[in-house]
RNA sequence: GUGGAUGUAGCUCAGUUGGUUAGAGCGUCGGAUUGUGAUUCCGAAGGUCGCCGGUUCAAGCCCGGUCUUCCACCCCA
């Protein structure tokens, strides 16, 4: 006997209904993406493992999901272990496949390049909720300019995606600059990675914890001490810069990551469904970023995690050898967006997709006439079915509520030789009878 | 990768200190209505209790392993 069929663990079906809602999410996404002048670009599920290895840390390494080598060479692999089983891996994001792509296309790339990219990523992490082992990324990224003005469009687009999904966000603004001074200024600036890690984690842990946290990782009291104006930042960004200027005086690169800020926010200007905010215990993604990190958190619902993150990168392409182009890029989390407006119950009522009108089949005559009618219908640019079985009347009419569809056109015998339709309105329930003639403007209606 | 829970019908879940033939609601199918869904009434089908092994006269229940899902950490979308 067959055994129960199932999907590997942290991966997912997507029925009917779960993929007119995701679609909906791409499309809107897509849509704004190229108001932006992004191209789409694509690349391969699978690339060579060096491709990938070495970009995400240490961590990162164990999660990127490597693809066996096979047959002969996956003998001699198994002889001899000093070269590994794998020389392929599923992509664990759209980021280094695109710096690769830019590095390996950069003859035939006009600069500034502007792309995005909507495809599936792997991580052989343990799966959690709203965390699986197969996702979908949604990326923008802008390289080959450091004109801030490309921060001040990603910000604006971020309040276009969340203003068409109708849904509202606060977008979080840091500079990494600004980390580095922050680090600069406590007195222990090789210490960087570690206070910013352990600073990210305030909202949730907590000051004392994150206290805590840097003394566990050899940060001094005296630095600490140094740190904690940070804590007592509140209010706006023009009420947050003067203190933060103050405070970080001593440090130039966080008065240029201020500058760089202050622009950002003078000239996104107003906005319709986010709000801009500077969060200076924003960490993300520490390894590449450079400038610019954003991350953006729904104002509604309860999930509390970023649905989407981005920020700017000096030398992303450095690694593959094409040294001194700076880039910056936003991600949307398009699964957490979905659990966010699913929660929320954000989703348009009707989305698309379902059928118009059914034409019930009552046998071979009727059917063959419910067919030509059919073919108007879709001439017409109307979703339109005909049940394909001559089964009984109640069947075909389950068949069309469950499916959500708005019209059932009845065309039995008496319909057929008066050249008629009864046609039943799902919703309400009435109906009425039509000639043919009328049916496309009652039903496009 | 570390620690902790979880799994019973298609779905959501009951199931007594281990005791005969494992239940409900929803859904599905059939009928009431051979030309009418959603609503109503009647009826039926559907389970190797995640899987493998152990203890026992006897296991859905106890023990071990394994897988899944979930939670915390790590990290992240």
């Amino acid at each position: 006997m067959a055994t129960k069929p199932s999907i590997p663990k942290g991966t997912r079906d997507f029925s009917p209904t779960e993929m007119l809602r995701r679609k909906y999410i791409f499309s809107t996404i897509e849509r704004v993406f190229q108001k932006y002048g992004f191209l789409p670009l694509e690349t391969p599920a699978m690339e060579n493992l060096e491709t990938l290895t070495g970009k995400y840390g240490e961590e990162g390494d164990r999660l990127i999901f490597k693809v066996l080598k096979r047959g002969a060479e996956l003998e001699r692999a198994l002889e001899d272990r000093s070269k590994g089983l794998a020389a392929e891996a599923l992509r664990y994001d759209l980021t280094v496949p695109f710096a690769r792509y830019v590095v390996q296309h950069q003859h035939e790339i006009a600069f500034p390049f502007k792309r995005y990219q909507i495809q599936p990523v792997w991580r052989a992490d343990r799966p959690q909720k709203g965390r699986y082992r197969e996702f979908y990324q949604c990326d923008a990224d802008m390289i080959g300019s450091t004109s801030l003005i490309n921060e001040v469009e990603l910000v604006q687009l971020f309040d276009d995606v969340f203003t068409d999904l109708g849904l509202k966000v606060v977008v979080k603004i840091n500079d990494r600059k600004v980390l580095s001074g922050i680090a600069e200024v406590s007195g222990q600036p090789e210490k960087v990675v570690d206070i910013v890690t352990a600073i990210d984690k305030l909202d949730k842990i907590g000051r004392e914890k994150v206290e805590e946290e840097m003394r566990a990782k050899g940060v001094s009291d005296a630095a600490i001490q140094g740190i904690a104006p940070l804590f007592e930042l509140s209010g706006t960004w023009s009420e947050q810069r003067p203190v933060l200027e103050r405070w970080l005086a001593a440090s130039a690169t966080a008065q240029q990551g201020l500058k760089d800020l202050s622009f950002t926010f003078d000239a996104v200007g107003a906005m319709k469904s986010a709000v801009l905010e500077f969060d200076p215990t924003l960490a993300r993604g520490l390894d590449y970023y450079t400038g610019a990190i954003f991350e953006v958190k729904a104002l509604e619902g309860s999930l509390g995690s970023s649905i989407c993150g981005g920020g700017r990168y000096d030398d992303l392409t450095g690694v593959f050898g094409l040294k001194g182009m700076s880039g910056v890029g936003i991600s949307f989390g398009a699964d957490r967006i979905y659990d966010v407006l699913q929660e929320t119950g954000k989703f348009p009522a009707e989305l698309g997709g379902s059928t118009r009108v059914l034409i019930t089949n009552f046998g071979a005559a009727e059917a063959m006439h419910g067919l030509k009618l059919l073919r108007q219908l879709r001439e017409a640019g109307i979703a339109a079915e005909l049940y394909p079985d001559a089964v009984k009347l109640a069947k075909q009419f389950k068949y069309a509520n469950d499916k959500g569809i708005g019209y059932v056109a009845v065309i039995g015998e008496s319909e057929l030789q008066s050249g008629t339709v009864t046609l039943k309105d799902m919703r309400t329930g009435e109906q009425r009878s039509i000639s043919e003639a009328e049916l496309i403007a009652v039903v496009s209606s």
